[in-house]
RNA sequence: GCCGCCAUGGCGCAGUGGUAGCGCAGGGGCCUUUUAAGCCCAGGGUCGCAGGUUCGAAUCCUGCUGGCGGCACCA
């Protein structure tokens, strides 16, 4: 349009002006760039199967569409490859074909272009399946150039702002992902298929409760009031066990306003599930199912870990306070009422982190810094100190509640317990958590009337299980860091 | 929050005190079965930002920004 000589230089700078100048002339000559419908008849995988088997011999007349993301043109023939979500397909224009002009029009188009295109299928001299062109439609023209060809995105912060650059430059990324809603799919069906109906509470909360963490604050404008991102699912769904559905699910996010590791990023998907008259074994039961179910979604989806052939069912079973005995070789139990002892033999063993007073608190602690990282293979660990969880249930040994925990890896995947139905008892735990949170800790959430309420009003015995569900894709998938396991990982704005 | 490492054309990289280079991509040209296509030509970088040391800094020092990793907190 401005008649000006094309801009020499590669600078991103003439890269797009280049760019948008083929945008103006393409429109100046009747195309639209961006604006044209275009309906394929089949995926390029599709087609490629379609292609005859013989060079030269002419298939079926399909539709596709694609991105180029190859172009080599070469006088009185231009190839051309094109990739949908299901794969790659080369586009060939001859002047020898049907439409000579689509030689030169098709090597006009730039990387990063979407296209239509329909044609015949063919095989070339070195047996690629080939659509050899008969029409052409631009779809969208890309303004800005893909990353390197053969090289992709490797630098780490534009892989995760700009996700989708890598994605289109190196589809093979996408795989993971694919994954992961396979993964989430499966944990669905796996609860569907036990009657478990899936429910949404809310996110923005008065109080976010449910677990132990600093949460994000907002306001909401016209209530004139502070309200909190939720930091687990747990309070709401147990309201819905007093109000009568009887399994209930939620996957959701949850965001806790904590420091980022290569384990942890603000907001992450939590499953919660709630199971009325279930207990410990039913929720191991179903911990296994949902499991196993999901490695095999994530194995059928893409290429799955090694370790992932050690999460067959049933996995084995150990109290920590077995683990602890046996990592310090003393007998936690026997120590019970001489904390003082079993801490000297944790330091003994090699413990750093601190070491808190009570019984109970001591023994997690330990079993957190000197076994939980040793366990590599799935095992349901059992009978945690009902001091670190204020909304289980009892054991028969009071000083024990009925909870476990999947660890794999050195790491927790899965938390389970009967659920705390006493309202009494919830009420003097929960008020006991308040006068901590009293005394500057803010991650003990405030004390929630309307909860214990709600379970005064009776709630069925009940097992529960919260599941990671990124922690669970990057076991999986082997990603080494949850920022591989979440397509838009937070990170501090540009 | 603390500690360490990293930051060079659009992308991937080289350059450890003497004035910045390679591949791909982009521009011009040649090429009718290529597929990391090939060949010829001409371009493109205030070396993350700001200071400092030095005759001279991409290179050494300080601060800042961003990323990654570790610690703390946690799932």
């Amino acid at each position: 349009m401005t008649g000006e000589p094309p801009a020499a230089g590669g600078s991103l700078a003439q890269i797009l002006e280049e760019r948008r100048r083929k945008a103006v002339l393409l429109s100046a000559s009747g195309v639209r760039p961006w604006g044209v419908d275009f309906t394929p008849d089949h995926s390029c995988r599709e087609a490629a199967g379609l292609a005859p088997p013989d060079v030269g011999a002419k298939g079926a007349e399909v539709a596709v569409a694609g991105r180029i993301l190859g172009l080599r043109p070469s006088g009185g023939i231009t190839f051309a490859d094109i990739f949908d979500a299901t794969g790659r397909l080369q586009l060939l224009a001859s002047a020898d074909g049907p439409n000579p002009a689509l030689v030169q029009r098709l090597g006009e188009m730039d990387l990063g272009d979407i296209v239509g295109a329909r044609g015949v299928l063919t095989r070339t001299r070195r047996g690629e399946p080939s659509l050899e062109l008969s029409e052409l439609s631009l779809l969208a023209k890309a303004l800005r150039p893909p990353a390197g060809k053969h090289t992709g995105v490797v630098d780490t912060e534009l892989r995760y702002r700009r996700r989708y650059l890598d994605l289109l430059t190196t589809p093979e990324h996408q795989v993971v992902f694919r994954q992961r809603s396979a993964v989430v799919s499966s944990l669905r069906r796996t609860l569907d298929g036990r009657g478990f109906l899936e429910v949404e509470t809310p996110i923005l909360q008065p109080i976010p409760g449910g677990g132990e963490a600093r949460p994000f604050k907002t306001h909401h404008n016209s209530l004139g009031t502070d309200l909190y991102l939720r930091i687990a699912l747990e309070l709401y769904l147990k309201r819905l066990l007093v109000a009568g559905f009887e399994r209930v699910y939620e996957v959701g996010r949850v965001f806790r306003n904590e420091g980022l590791s290569p384990r942890h990023n603000p907001e992450f998907t939590l499953l919660e599930a709630y199971q009325a008259y279930g207990n410990l074994a039913s929720m191991m039961d179903l911990c296994e199912a949902m499991v196993a179910g999901a490695a095999a979604a994530a194995a059928e989806a893409g290429p799955v870990a090694d370790s992932v052939r050690d999460l067959a069912p049933p996995f084995p079973r150990q109290s920590m306070t077995e683990l602890v005995g046996a990592r310090l070789g003393v007998d936690p139990l026997s120590l019970w009422a001489r904390p003082g002892e079993l801490a000297a033999s944790a330091r003994e063993a090699g413990a750093t982190g601190s070491l808190p007073d009570t019984p109970g608190e001591l023994l997690f602690a330990i079993y957190e810094e000197l076994v939980e990282p040793t366990i590599w293979a799935p095992t349901f660990v059992t009978d945690y100190p009902v001091e670190v969880s204020p909304l289980a249930r009892r054991s028969l040994d009071p000083r024990f509640c009925e909870r476990f925990e999947l660890v794999a890896q050195g790491r927790e995947l899965a938390n389970a317990f009967s659920e705390l139905n006493d309202p009494v008892e919830q009420r003097r735990r929960l008020e006991d958590q308040a006068r901590r949170r009293e005394l500057g800790n803010p991650e003990v959430p405030p004390f929630d009337e309307d909860f214990v309420a709600a379970l005064e009003h009776g709630m069925p015995p009940a097992g529960g299980i919260g599941l990671g569900v990124d922690r669970l894709v990057m076991l999986l998938v082997g990603a080494p860091s949850i920022r591989d396991a979440v397509l838009f990982p937070t990170l501090r704005p540009e």
